[in-house]
DNA sequence: AAGCCGGCCAACCGCCTAATT
DNA sequence: CAATTAGGCGGTTGGCCGGCT
């Protein structure tokens, strides 16, 4: 999504130039519902001055009524979207900052393929911004190969899943646990994470000092209301019962970083996920699938990098940027 | 110059859930 | 309580564009 937007914008700017036609040309012409077949497709600059028109007068909400007040002929599930996804005021137009990046690289790694928990997190995004954003990256990386898994931690998955609780990760995505827990889970490669720059800001973290190391679990209250704060009211998150928890089984299998030892980046990550090297005798290279070997829905890709986001990032759910980090003397 | 390919994005589709009747 | 409706969400697709060969 980076440097697309211009591409983007000259998209826009095209189809605007194509669609000069007035409100109410629009309204007498090919946009008028009038009980006809509702239209699909792009919108036109024509329908999007309709639906604002609408909204302002009417608020969000009631989309089908749109068709009905508006003659916009479009279903209200449509003027929803194209409301929500272009035309809010509060839409923060242009490519991800590389905080934004990072905050949804550390959102994912929580929530898994949870969008529009993930929109509410990042103001002024949309679901389907993210998302894009996300299946983007993840296509970038099948493509970059090699992946290395940390047997460690997938160690740690199985025995988290033996001992019942990865059924307080997330009920609702049984399939994804069971995809993680198999041996032909896909493996991403850190080196390239870091070397493509789709962790921009690792090494910021790893700098950060280590009396931010404060333990703040996602079952707590101010993890809940991080979560939420920002979402807007009426939204309920659907799997709200369904909420990623980290408990202590899990959270150990997070990289533990010695801040008396200087690590380069890629030194601490690799160190911390007791990466396959050669020299690792329990990691059998052979069941390390490559993401290419994978089909090319994007569902089973995206098959949420949950657990492993959490080690890359070796962040508590519920702190934001707070690396773990263990003093050795301790 | 033309064709191919991949990135990117907008929008649709199907399913789910909550609210309403 | 069941059926219906509306809204919301995640997955997927199709088209446009630019870069590469």
């Amino acid at each position: 999504m980076k440097g697309t937007m211009n591409k983007s914008e000259n998209k826009q700017i095209s189809k605007v130039s194509q669609d000069s036609a007035s409100v109410e040309e629009a309204k007498a012409g090919g946009n008028l519902g009038g009980g006809g077949p509702l239209k699909k497709g792009p919108w036109t600059s024509v329908e999007d001055a309709i639906l604002v028109e609408y909204v302002k007068k009417h608020g969000e909400g009631n989309w089908n009524a749109v068709q009905k007040h508006s003659g916009l002929s479009r279903c209200g599930k449509s003027c929803r979207l194209r409301w929500a996804n272009h035309l809010r005021p509060d839409l923060k137009k242009g490519a991800f900052t590389p905080e934004e990046e990072c905050r949804i690289i550390e959102l994912h790694s929580k929530m898994g393929n949870k969008w529009a928990r993930m929109a509410a997190e990042l103001p002024g995004r949309t679901d389907n911004e993210i998302k894009n954003y996300w299946n983007t990256r993840i296509k970038r990386l099948q493509r970059s190969g090699s992946p290395i898994y940390p047997a460690d931690v997938r160690l740690q998955m199985k025995n988290a899943g033996e001992d019942n609780h990865m059924g307080t990760l997330s009920t609702g995505d049984a399939d994804h646990q069971d995809l993680l827990l198999r041996d032909e889970i896909p493996d991403v490669e850190l080196n390239n994470l870091f070397s493509h720059g789709y962790l921009p800001c690792l090494p910021d973290f790893f700098d950060n000092p280590a009396s931010s190391m404060r333990k703040q679990g996602v079952s707590s209250s101010h993890a809940y209301d991080l979560m939420f704060s920002r979402m807007h009211p009426p939204k309920r998150p659907r799997e709200l019962e369904t909420l990623p928890v980290l408990d202590d089984s899990v959270c150990s299998a997070l990289p533990v970083f010695n801040h008396n030892v200087e690590y380069t980046g890629d030194q601490k990550a690799a160190d911390s996920f007791n990466l396959c090297t050669s020299s690792d005798p329990d990691l059998n290279v052979t069941d390390q699938l490559p993401l290419s070997v994978l089909s090319g829905s994007h569902a089973l890709l995206n098959g949420n990098f949950f657990f492993f986001g959490a080690h890359i990032w070796g962040y508590e759910v519920g702190a934001p940027f707070t690396p773990i980090f263990r003093d050795s003397t301790s």
